[in-house]
RNA sequence: GCUGGAGUGGUGGAAUGGUAUACACGUGCGACUCAAAAUCGCAUGCCGCAAGGCUUGAGGGUUCAAGUCCCUCCUCCAGCACCA
């Protein structure tokens, strides 16, 4: 008889053991195994685990486990990101210092992960507030310095007023508030220090082509970067200055009836245009009020527009060579492109609404296609001449016409049609053959059947027609057809017959199925809704794309990217951080700190309570450092760095964190990296991901990296909520202590349960205590098991067994650890309804060991085994045993599921029948009617068609 | 508005186009018990006494067969949003 399963005792046996043995240490790489490279987010050690570090820490586990018993060599670090406010703001609550507040969390901490029983490389462990850690941090920024990628900016900054201090960009929120501290954002202008992130803008995008990253997380990123291709075009002003526009849609220049600037444009600070201004008054009055708008109001796209004209200045438009007013407006922004826009309002929302307002002229150059809703003014198709047109519709990715595709497809269905009809088949039986090819599926469902067999009679009754016209018959009414005349073949007729006769074809078809095609059209093909040109001399009726480009050359524009990505502000005006290893000359000139001064270690002697005021530049010990070191009259910089800066490479320290000589050496990278698993949470997306990618890049093209790329797969978790289904939080009361759940079911119960929640990917879901304890009773019942040992077991189970080992293999590593637990319940189900062998039992702890470390060792060890369990192998199934003597498959009659029959997997259509007349009710249903068709799907269904 | 993703029992969720609702929770009934807890057994999508019928957000389509593929619409979640 087993004994009472007491998690907490056995849980703190092996955890002791497991620590004295090192099992989980990695120490060299064994180059005999494949390495994993399987990391989570190091946690900031605010002082207690809680239960979404668990979800982030020990369902990986599984995987990492999962790997090293699949013949890797795995390392799964874990350190601390242990600089940062909260720790200085506890500090001022406690009146103690930063680091000793912190220093206390991260050993209570590490006990706490240590309980979790995951198997954790400690040998690899750092944390960013070590002086070993942080040198390196402030060495690679001293080279990103001498670089210029990391430069003193001045600019606007959000400056937080809770944090009392500025933040990036990518910490404030949609609402305008800090993601830390939920103040409202303040703007500031201010010198910052950044890092250059928007010269890797191009390569941030186009790498993540190379990473198997879900589609979700890539193209948030791609947003947040955002890029616009277009042009730079440079206007002449009357006074003699140049205004370079950014736009997207050079190919309407000729439409292009007003500039506009943003109120923050430098020109507008100019004495040559002030001086010719002859509104100047009204003309600063409406930037005064633009610029101290808050940002909120200014961004609400609903407004109605604002702005004033430039009286007495007018600009030059380079195509046209009209004279065009200048005005100064807030719907364009000073901090993107050029701060200064081409207004265009027969082809803009914006231009239009803001034209439309001040009475300005809108003329339009391009037709718009039949979709194309957000070009204000729509001309109706008969305006359009026939002879002038090309196409409007274009594949983005192919550069074909998306119609003619289409159009060719059917093309290709009518020639084949045609042929067979050629060699003696009825027009009926080409159609239906040819319908039932496997190319021509996906299409034919915008047309009946009906309408197949009418068009291959069509084409049959006029051979000597060419095939453009006998694909018609697929789209319209025959009789049109004849309507149309003699229709010639070249490719270009066909693009004008296509557009010419779109809207009559579409008007021939049901409405269903005129929106079907058209869904169709735009899904497939990508249609852009661009056009061809009228209004725009010698472009007239060239196709848009191409003249994009044509324009651009003509006025000497420039074709260029723009990005909604801004430079990553890293200065922070508080104390808990990595000082900026600067220090500035008597004449004020920047200098980096050198190597062999760093670490340049953050003072103590510092009152650390935030001002405004960076608190490092009160500290006497700083500056007398400095100035022993550089000279009288040197000062050190006194901003600290971002701690998204410090969690940008501590997946390099890991590597190689006893390395006195530099981050991590190359060897240690070209072993380990790049990183085969990152598992972390969705609220890093456009910060920690998109900054250390950066800073990967960054250290790459310095030499200092093997990879430019540091995440092969990501995988983003969700959060655990309350019971009550909303986030945990104090105020509601609805918070889970994972050290009481541990302490009350243990922590193997723990982990599974939060892994078979659901799928792992991007799911949140509710705890739930009755759920807890329905993975504890499983656990209970695994160990019970030991009674059920005998000679022999079941057939059925041993299958079982060897399906199960299968499953949760796969299941592990597509994060559906819900249900590999699933399968495994099923097998212990099914185990204590008889007996088991030890061998089996010993398959299934296996299985069972990545879920539940601790009670799987202790089987393990009560079955007789002085090895860990932990040092076995994955068992592989052997699918030879899981095979089914009879399958139960379902019998249908007419498509409905009227019974069904106990036969072998792999028996005959003939054997199946059979089976249904050994059963009366099945067979009574089947003398109801002839029998016409059978289709048997050997161990899935038998479906009978009667008449 | 744009871009992605998702809608399945009372709940979390499961289903290579092939018997929808696995597994677990919850609930009900029963066993054990003086009693309760724990544990075990049975039942549990909906309507219906039953035979049977209906059911994966709504509607249509393709198919012998659709939760799954295609189209339209609705709802929810996430990211972006006066980005030229």
């Amino acid at each position: 008889m087993h004994k009472k399963f007491d998690s907490g005792e056995i849980e703190k046996k092996w955890q002791a053991i497991w620590k004295e043995s090192g099992i989980y240490n990695v120490g060299e790489r064994d180059r005999s195994k494949p390495k994993s490279y399987v990391l989570v987010e190091w946690p900031y050690p605010s002082g207690n685990l809680h239960i979404g570090h668990w979800y982030a820490f020990a369902v990986p586990d599984i995987y990492a486990r999962y790997k090293r018993m699949s013949g890797h060599q795995v390392l799964y670090p874990i350190g601390f990101d242990a600089f940062g406010l909260p720790a200085e703001n506890a500090a001022i609550k406690r009146n103690l210092n930063p680091k000793d507040w912190t220093y206390e969390n991260m050993a209570f901490m590490r006990e706490q992960l240590e309980r979790m029983g995951n198997m954790f490389s400690w040998d690899k462990t750092t944390n960013s507030t070590d002086q070993d850690y942080y040198k390196w941090t402030q060495w690679m920024f001293t080279q990103f310095f001498e670089k210029s990628i990391a430069y003193r900016g001045k600019g606007i900054v959000n400056w937080c007023p809770g944090c009392n201090t500025a933040v990036a960009n990518e910490q404030v929120l949609t609402d305008g508030t800090c993601e830390r501290s939920g103040d409202v954002i303040e703007k500031r202008e201010m010198p910052q220090w950044m890092m250059k992130i928007t010269d890797y803008a191009d390569r941030l995008i186009d790498d993540l082509d190379t990473v198997a990253w879900p589609d979700h997380i890539k193209e948030a990123q791609r947003q947040w970067i955002g890029r616009s291709k277009g042009a730079k075009i440079n206007f002449t002003l009357s006074t003699g200055d140049v205004v370079t526009v950014f736009t997207t849609r050079p190919d309407t220049l000729f439409g292009a009836t007003y500039l506009v600037l943003a109120p923050e444009h430098p020109l507008l600070s100019k004495s040559e245009v002030r001086g010719e201004t002859s509104n100047l008054a009204d003309v600063d009055a409406y930037v005064k009020t633009a610029t101290q708008k808050d940002e909120q109001d200014r961004l609400d796209a609903t407004k109605e527009k604002t702005g004033v004209v430039l009286s007495g200045i007018t600009a030059t438009n380079p195509a046209s060579g009209e004279q065009i007013p200048v005005y100064v407006a807030d719907y364009v922004l000073g901090g993107y492109g050029t701060g200064a826009i081409m207004a265009v309002p027969a082809h803009d929302e914006r231009d239009y609404a803001f034209a439309t307002k001040f009475g300005l002229p809108i003329k339009q150059v391009i037709v718009p296609c039949a979709d194309d809703s957000k070009n204000p003014p729509r001309p109706e198709f008969k305006e359009v001449k026939r002879d002038t047109v090309i196409i409007h519709l274009r594949d983005k990715s192919t550069g074909k016409f998306a119609l003619l595709n289409w159009h060719g497809t059917l093309e290709g269905i009518t020639t084949a049609i045609m042929g067979g009809i050629e060699n003696g088949q009825t027009p009926e039986e080409a159609a239906l053959a040819e319908m039932n090819e496997e190319a021509a599926l996906n299409r034919v469902t915008i047309v009946s059947k009906l309408k197949w067999i009418t068009a291959a009679k069509y084409c049959a009754s006029h051979k000597q027609q060419n095939r453009c016209a006998h694909t018609y018959a697929f789209l319209g009414e025959v009789e049109n057809l004849n309507e149309q005349g003699v229709i010639p073949e070249s490719e270009s007729a066909i693009h004008t017959l296509v557009w010419v006769d779109e809207k009559e074809v579409l008007a021939k078809l049901t409405p269903d199925h005129q929106k079907q095609v058209w869904q169709m059209l735009q899904k497939e093909s990508a249609i852009t809704g661009d056009g061809y040109l009228i209004n725009s001399d010698e472009f007239d009726g060239m196709d848009s794309e191409e003249a994009k480009e044509k324009i651009v050359a003509k006025v000497g524009g420039e074709m260029t990217s723009t990005f909604r990505l801004r430079d990553w502000s890293i200065g922070r005006q508080r104390y808990w951080g990595v000082p900026i290893p600067i220090v500035y000359s008597p004449t004020g000139e920047a200098h980096i700190v050198p190597k062999e001064h760093l670490p340049w270690v953050l003072p103590e002697d510092v009152d650390f309570k935030p001002t405004g005021v960076a608190p490092l530049a009160k500290s006497e010990a700083l500056k007398k450092r400095t100035e022993e070191i550089f000279g009288s009259g040197w000062t050190p910089e006194v901003e600290t760095m971002d701690t998204f800066v410090d969690s940008s490479w501590y997946f390099l320290r890991y590597l190689d964190n006893k390395n006195e000589g530099g981050l991590a050496s190359l060897e240690a990278q070209k072993e380990w990296m790049p990183i085969d698993m990152y598992f972390g949470g969705a609220e890093h997306t456009t910060m920690h991901l998109l900054y250390s990618r950066f800073w990967q890049k960054a250290l790459f093209d310095l030499g200092l990296v093997t990879e430019s790329e540091p995440y092969k797969q990501r995988v983003n978790h969700g959060m655990i909520l309350g019971p009550d289904g909303n986030k945990m939080s104090k105020s509601k009361g609805n918070v889970v202590d994972p050290d009481a759940q541990v302490a009350l079911v243990g922590a193997d119960t723990v982990k599974i349960y939060l892994a078979f929640m659901g799928p792992y990917a991007d799911s949140s879901y509710p705890w739930d205590f009755g759920g807890i304890a329905g993975v504890r009773r499983f656990l209970e019942r695994v160990y019970g098991l030991v009674d059920h040992i005998g000679d022999s077991e079941p057939t059925e189970l041993t299958r079982q067994l060897h399906k199960t080992i299968a499953k949760v293999g796969t299941d592990i590593l597509e994060f559906k650890y819900n249900t590999a637990i699933s399968a495994m319940m099923i097998l212990v189900n099914l185990a204590e309804k008889g007996s088991i062998t030890k061998a089996s039992y010993e398959l299934f702890v296996r299985i069972l060991a990545p879920f539940a470390p601790h009670l799987t060792e202790e089987i393990w060890t009560q079955l007789g085994h002085t090895c860990s369990v932990h040092t076995e192998t994955f068992p592989v199934a052997d699918m030879t045993l899981a095979i089914d003597e009879t399958v139960v498959i379902g019998v249908q009659i007419n498509g409905k599921l009227r019974g069904n029959i106990t036969i072998a997997p792999d028996a005959t259509e003939g054997e199946a029948l059979n089976a249904v007349q050994d059963n009366p009710l099945l067979q009574e249903k089947l003398l109801s009617g002839t029998l016409k068709k059978v289709i048997y799907v050997p161990g899935r269904i038998l479906n009978l068609l009667l008449q």
